[in-house]
DNA sequence: CATAAGCACTCTCCACCGGAGAGTGCTAAA
DNA sequence: TTTAGCACTCTCCGGTGGAGAGTGCTTATG
């Protein structure tokens, strides 16, 4: 079953391969894959009748006894079986699930899909996230975009009433951001346009900062949508990005999760939503996929949880994060295929928008 | 314990108030109050004891035959107490749980919090979504305002790439989209902005549906952002209204959703989202709370819910919708409560934004 | 006639028990 | 090195037997 050659595909753990023999590994494959579908710990017994290793019971017993010894399984309780350990879950991700692609049909349904969509930023991530949470059978985020180097566009002033009106920037990017404003005196479309059209031609190509900066000396009118303009732009990057999540239903799906309270903690964690921006600046600009196996999560809240992560996006124009989580008795394989597969779809939509 | 004024803030039920006895709804009241309060049946001796009501076990056992025989209450089993029927919840929401004001220094403390936000839609409905989810204790839905009679207030047209740009346009109502169009040919910045000027003139104070028929005629980049500005005009209301939601951590607090099947039904409800819309049709114009308790409700997979929605807005110029939805043993009067404030106060927002 | 007291009955909940099933570790044989 | 055998352990039901709570009915009482 075991084709042998390395898998490189993602970070390899720290300790070194070679202490397992090839059977070994044979035998923690298989006890990844059936505890992974069944939620239950595996036996010696069950092992050897249906996985068709050419052994008996016992030598299968021995070789989980060593493997036990090794950290890779723990028993739970004197009799029952054994489950994976996280270094277990672990070693599965690194050398044993293969290098899985998405069944192509499966690209092609999510492909089409994403075809019917007329190309609308909020609306691919709301499809990403729902996608993804189908295909990896668990609970999906999607951060938007956040523009790396953003500059200004395009500047836009619309009066609502005599005294409130609406600041609307578009950067290089292609993102937009609206905020409404006071203003300190009446004004009406007439006045605002011109305006628009100056400070347009002021502040065109200017980063978040710069745009800052030149706040000083500016006075009334102008004053006020500077700052507006300012407030807005830097609200594009860093904090505050939305996370979509999609396929909460199927955290109740899981047995570990069969007791509310548990499940309640990781639904008040996603409710929140603020927990995948805080893990950002974790992921670093390290491409590619990134797994994270229970006790390996940053925050303590996710111990028994795991978590699989990639960045997508255009080298220095935007990046966001998409992955999915669930219990660390989770189909690592699949969903590393999916998130994979989802990363580079986005990244060539995002490909699409800017630039080439 | 009842003030004995008639309550009619909340529409009453079709039958008659007359049937029940002053002590009947005494005790009535007793039992919803403690059911709600504990989630298990109450019987006649706990009820005797705890109430203070100065009668025997005995005869509060008389009482709630009756009130069984009337409908207002049911028998779970032969022994273990008794529960409020739907109609009994319709009783006590429409003439026992009083009037009920939102503290006031819960208000004050949900208006700082609406103070500290700077003027933004979106911001407004998530932090109307959590704040409302903390108050009721329940699940929260809020809908953004949808324009009832959008006009055409302003167009831009970015360019992008060569045949990649944005079109976004304002309305009346101060709602923005912003969608993203190919277009048929080469086209840069110093084109497309006298093309947007003159696209803005021509369609100043349509509605959508004008705004469509202007559209036979017009040929090439014309035509192609015709066709964009229609497109993202008749998104802009109806149906596709993004739907926010808060505190799912609420469901499964609820022992009656402490099995996961439940449980898991409402969470895929919610994820889906789109049932809150499914119900603003029948909302229709009447203004005002309104509750919705288990069977009352129109889809079948609501009938273990308890719903409380109001409409929010301006007449004439936008309308929304936002509710709690909880397990039809809910606390109607705080949620009401909630609710009600909520909207009072999200409709003095809209207030704010449209004409005075 | 409304209220209270007493009583037999029912049903749930929980703790306990005991057997079936599955798994383990160890020893000894092939 | 592998396997067969065996004693032991632990979980998972299904049944059992109070304890507790609640009901309905009957009878007494002001």
């Amino acid at each position: 079953m075991d084709d042998g050659r390395p898998k490189t595909t993602i970070t390899p753990p720290g300790e070194s391969v070679a202490t397992l023999s090839e059977r070994q590994r044979l035998i923690l494959r298989f006890i990844v894959r059936d505890y992974v579908a069944t939620g239950r710990p595996v036996g010696s017994k069950a092992l050897a009748d249906s996985s068709g290793i050419g052994v008996s019971s016992a030598t299968i017993r021995n070789e989980m006894a060593a493997l036990e010894e090794l950290g890779y399984l723990e028993h739970l309780h004197t009799s029952g079986g054994r489950i994976p350990t996280d270094q277990g879950y672990r070693y599965f991700v690194a050398h044993l699930m293969g290098d899985i692609e998405l069944p192509s049909s499966e690209r092609l349904t999510i492909l089409h899909q994403f075809r019917q969509v007329e190309l609308q930023l909020e609306q691919w991530i709301e499809l990403a996230a729902a996608t993804l949470a189908r295909a990896a059978g668990n609970v999906s985020l999607v951060s938007a975009p956040i523009p790396q180097t953003p500059r200004l566009r395009h500047i836009e002033l619309v009066a609502l009433q005599p005294r409130l009106g609406l600041v609307i920037i578009v950067t290089t990017n292609g993102a937009v951001r609206q905020v409404m404003a006071h203003w300190p005196e009446d004004v009406d479309q007439e006045t605002l346009s011109p305006l628009a059209d100056t400070l347009a031609q002021a502040l065109r190509g200017l980063t978040p900062e710069e745009v800052a900066s030149r706040m000083t000396g500016a006075s009334g009118l102008a004053r006020a949508a500077l700052e507006h303009i300012a407030m807005a732009f830097q609200g594009m990057t860093a904090t505050g990005t939305a996370v979509h999540h999609s396929g909460l239903e199927h955290v109740l799906t899981q047995p570990e999760f069969g007791d509310a309270a548990e499940a309640q903690d990781v639904l008040a964690l996603l409710g929140g939503g603020s927990f995948l921006s805080a893990m950002l600046p974790r992921l670093g600009e390290k491409p590619g996929v990134r797994v994270f196996i229970g006790q390996e999560n940053p925050a303590g809240e996710l111990r028994r949880l795991g978590i699989v992560v990639s960045t997508y996006g255009v080298d220095g124009e935007v990046v966001g994060v998409l992955g999915v989580i669930g219990p660390t008795r989770m189909a690592y394989d699949r969903s590393i295929s999916s998130v994979r597969y989802m990363a580079q779809l986005m990244s060539g939509l995002m490909a699409d928008l800017h630039g080439e």
